[in-house]
DNA sequence: ACGATATAGTTGATGATGTCAACTATATCG
DNA sequence: CGATATAGTTGACATCATCAACTATATCGT
């Protein structure tokens, strides 16, 4: 509850601070001969090349009437002319004028340089830092996160720390597990890492728009010789729901296939229901269970296996 | 240069999408009988108890004489009462009525509604991601990342993880060390965390603001008794320059002297060139190097001691 | 103490913005 | 074909934005 209401009020906080931030950003519009509606309509026309009275009200948020004077006195300017619409007579085709072309590059130009304002004292990590930040916000406040291409691709340099801190964080406020598990899941990694290209192993990130959205590894099974492990599955809570899991198991199953492996082995809990139902439409069988004591907590270990 | 011209790109695309959320957000407000402006007006008024005209046309980026029109509007619908100051008789002293603050109280539930409904659609690591990204973008564009506590403290579940990211694409950017490097600190954070807790170690991050600035840990060093190993000396490219690495080192030297061990040492690589001045700087003495290939690059590895 | 200078606030003028409602012309659909 | 919806225009009016002029008070250096 109380969570809740400082979650409102950082929100609150930035949307004031944003405010004041666009408004600095638009301030530099005033030295130019346009008010600040002028040049977002010229902006969106120039943007789409061709549109309509009311596309720019809806676009924009204006009102039409505000819309239609205000393009009144772009064409008195020069700066865009009217056509009537050819299909649809109602419509009226809104153009820029070579001169209004003009004043639009202009007026980019000038929005680039006040953007460019904002990353100017940022060094170079300070600036993908911000523009990952405004990705996720526009990512997470544009409400459709389904579209967009997903793919499933080798990790980057970093990547297996952050895989570490997103699992260490996830599991320990889903299932109370503790920094033991952290410790073992870098170690996995580490030794996932710096283990022999031959038998063959790999893994898997899947990637939403730059965004990790889950992970997977095969490695060869520790001492048995044909038979390849699942490691690491984990699918972000934001992306949970979508088939990515299912992607990143299958996308392990062929791998391990084509590589040569005649099994495939993986050890999970059986807190971790969503999981176990990925690996069963994999064609994953229940080996036996095992109640163990680990990462502060009574767990239920499975053993699951798979014939290729 | 094309980065750079994305950047900026992805900046404006931010803004224009972000102007429109609050737009939406301030669409809410028309079903009062205030107009945006005096809502602003009496939030801010509501918000400081009372204050000044100037402070609020500078506050909300107003006109003074808009500002003073405004008040003069409020103060006839009885939302607020203007006195002079006491102390400075220019200066008058602005404070809403009791009617005004009901209404502030009420604007201020319009907006929490609104700002909740931002938040509403999103899962809990949704709502801590977006909040998270939020306090990013504050801390980047404010520009003042000097003011602020910075904390010394011990790590928390993830950051292990964390700092195994933050330290693989940092030195990966400014030296191009390779996923070996990776593997390698995952692994060194793993044997910390799985340390025995009896030769005693310690682990520091510097916290400025729930943001990671800083890290490093001391262990006993292997098999030499008494004597403790400095590692993992690392201060964020954002944060250097501050005094922070040197704060972490003066930490852990403390922490080494007062935990019995008389002798320190650490293993560096002579391109950290500020690191170096670091350890000089505690009072750490090069005792020899020596040249190896690691990381995907020739380094000069430097061996430095101090007794306590 | 005094004058130059700055600051807080008010007032007037003017054009732009925001909002409603009324109106015409055209499109769409049952 | 008539009911209904949509695109755009026009009028009316209150508020917003901006500039310049003006008064009253404070501050600072000399």
């Amino acid at each position: 509850m109380n969570d809740q209401t400082n979650d409102v009020a950082a929100v609150r906080r930035f949307n004031r601070f944003y405010t004041r931030i666009i408004g600095l950003l638009e301030d530099g519009m005033h030295r130019t001969r346009f008010t600040l509606s002028e040049a977002r309509v010229l902006h969106e026309i120039g943007k789409r090349g061709a549109t309509s009275g009311s596309e720019l009200a809806s676009e924009l948020g204006m009102d039409r009437a505000q819309v239609s004077r205000l393009l009144m006195r772009l064409v008195g300017q020069d700066q865009v002319y009217i056509t009537p619409g050819n299909d649809d007579r109602r419509r009226s085709r809104v153009c820029l004028t070579a001169e209004g072309e003009e004043t639009y590059a202009h007026l980019s130009l000038m929005s680039d340089e006040a953007a460019s304002g904002l990353l100017e004292p940022l060094d170079r990590s300070g600036r993908h830092r911000l523009l990952q930040a405004m990705k996720l916000i526009m990512r997470l406040l544009s409400g459709s996160p389904e579209k967009g291409p997903l793919a499933l691709r080798p990790h980057r340099i970093g990547e297996l720390g952050w895989l570490t801190h997103r699992q260490a964080v996830l599991y320990n406020q889903e299932y109370g597990w503790n920094s033991e598990f952290e410790a073992l899941i870098a170690r996995i990694y580490a030794d996932y890492e710096t283990a022999p290209a031959d038998p063959p192993r790999s893994l898997w990130v899947a990637d939403f728009d730059g965004e990790i959205a889950g992970s997977v590894f095969v490695v060869p099974a520790a001492g048995e010789e044909g038979t390849a492990q699942l490691r690491m599955l984990y699918v972000e809570p934001g992306f949970r729901g979508k088939g990515i899991g299912a992607m990143l198991v299958d996308q392990a199953v062929v791998f391990a296939r084509n590589a040569g492996y005649r099994h495939m082995i993986l050890w999970t809990q059986d807190c971790l229901v969503s999981a176990r139902r990925i690996y069963q439409g994999a064609g994953f069988v229940l080996a036996h269970e095992e109640k163990h004591h680990s990462f502060g907590a009574d767990l239920n270990g499975q053993y699951w296996t798979l014939e290729l």
